[in-house]
DNA sequence: AGCCGCTTGTGAAGACACGCACAAAGTTGC
DNA sequence: GCAACTTTGTGCGTGTCTTCACAAGCGGCT
């Protein structure tokens, strides 16, 4: 919380990291292009435009090639990208060559799901460590991994090397959780549960929160059946106006 | 996509729906507080400042008070928010009081934690209708809900009035659930299916891609490393500098 | 070899969101 | 009834993200 917004430090000047400094909305769309091309690579294409890639991942050229810009991609003008190096490039740039380690905590309806979810392995994320805190679930195997009890955390942890810790609890035991996480030194965290986890400012959160996304398309359906009556009753009749916001966002744009 | 920004057309002076426009970032944080306020009020607090209500949710006391106007929303300046008024308002905001009914595809792994979620059934969004294509799913129950066929989607969902449909079935059935949603006059969908949704224009599509949201995490975590390699290796020393994002983000801010 | 058409990369303008800081408004205490 | 304190509501400067539009560069065709 309250991140101070790198007070104007700015170390010498850039050489470091990716390249200068990647924008959060832009990494969220790199890593759609990138499991975009490996549909594309396994297709058998081998170039691709940045107009074309924009459309089938439903973004604006322009923010696309913006985008690409700041992994220092280079495509060839007049013909596109070349699918396999620019692949290759945005994995580098999204850490996907250094095999990460994902922890699990919660072995419920969600996390059981979640554990299961060929979406993870299939782009290179294993869970590699399941917990949880009943005992009927200590024990059980799901797909290979043995759940531990959360008091494992610690040691767990640190033998498998874990650096990105999902919490799909319920909401009173997150923060606890989170804790126990943060101190076995997960840096990196997607929280699942609808509360707000306190942590220190080298540690990143993320939340992921299904009711919310719920009540926010509840919203436009009111506002939708607000405007379509005001303009049934009185109005004029210009029609609905098919204003829609279509944010094929949350993560993204 | 490409939603008109609504071309300059201010219809005369606002009048319809909720207030004047409510932005999006705005709408998702309101979500956010109705959950805490009805917390709150559960723990028989009466009033709540802007202050505590911003701490709780992790945001800025002035963004939420900012968002909190955009409802038209009135406490009383020297003490607070009556607790009971506000949520009631953001309720009728975030077209609560209209009982919602969502349908659910896909009965798989992620869908069965989905139609098995407390949070959604708890904040009034009850799933009353599962679809799957597996004839192994079809006719089972799942909380009371049994599950029906994909092809019967038309059928039911006029029956039961649905409005918000939630996919959660592998990525190439996404857009064949999605084309049958539309066409029984479902309007706002939640995607879980790691594709891009091709839709109406009066169609909104949110999407939740879990995926995404660890290639995030795993971007920062190798941007650490690198970071932390580098200032290891050649420089000043001058301290990693806990940088860091922690955006609560994603859906929200 | 040179020209033409296509596509990239980016400067600059516009839109949006954030957060400060302060006036307005209410409450409590004397 | 008045003064001091508290907390809301919001105008405005700031920074970030998005989008347009165009120059620069590359390949193919003649």
């Amino acid at each position: 919380m309250t991140a101070p917004p790198d007070p104007a430090q700015g170390p010498a000047e850039g050489a470091t990291a990716t390249r200068r400094a990647i924008p959060e909305a832009s990494v969220a769309r790199l890593a759609v292009y990138l499991r975009m091309l490996r549909e594309l690579a396994e297709q058998g294409a081998e170039t691709v435009s940045s107009e074309e890639l924009a459309v089938a991942t439903g973004v604006n050229p322009a923010k696309l090639r913006k985008d690409l810009s700041y992994i220092g991609s280079y495509g060839t003008r007049g013909v596109g990208y070349e699918i396999a190096p620019l692949r290759h490039q945005l994995e580098e740039a999204l850490g996907q060559n250094h095999a990460q380690s994902v922890a699990l905590v919660g072995v419920g309806n969600l996390g059981h799901a979640l554990a299961g979810y060929g979406g993870f392995a299939g782009t290179g994320f294993p869970v590699t460590a399941l917990f949880d805190i009943d005992p009927d679930l200590v024990g059980i195997r799901i797909n290979g991994i043995v759940v531990e009890h959360v008091r494992e955390i610690p040691r767990v942890c640190a033998e498998r090397k874990v650096t990105i810790g999902i919490i799909a609890t319920p909401g009173p035991a997150a923060q606890g959780v989170c804790d126990q996480l943060v101190s076995a030194g997960v840096r990196s965290i997607l929280n699942f549960a609808p509360v707000v986890l306190q942590v220190p400012d080298e540690v990143e959160v993320r939340k992921v929160d299904l009711a919310v996304e719920l009540q926010i398309l509840a919203f436009h359906v009111a506002r939708r059946h607000l405007e379509a009556n005001a303009s049934t009753e009185a109005n004029t009749g210009a029609g609905v106006n098919g204003h829609t916001v279509n944010g094929t966002g949350g993560l993204l744009q």
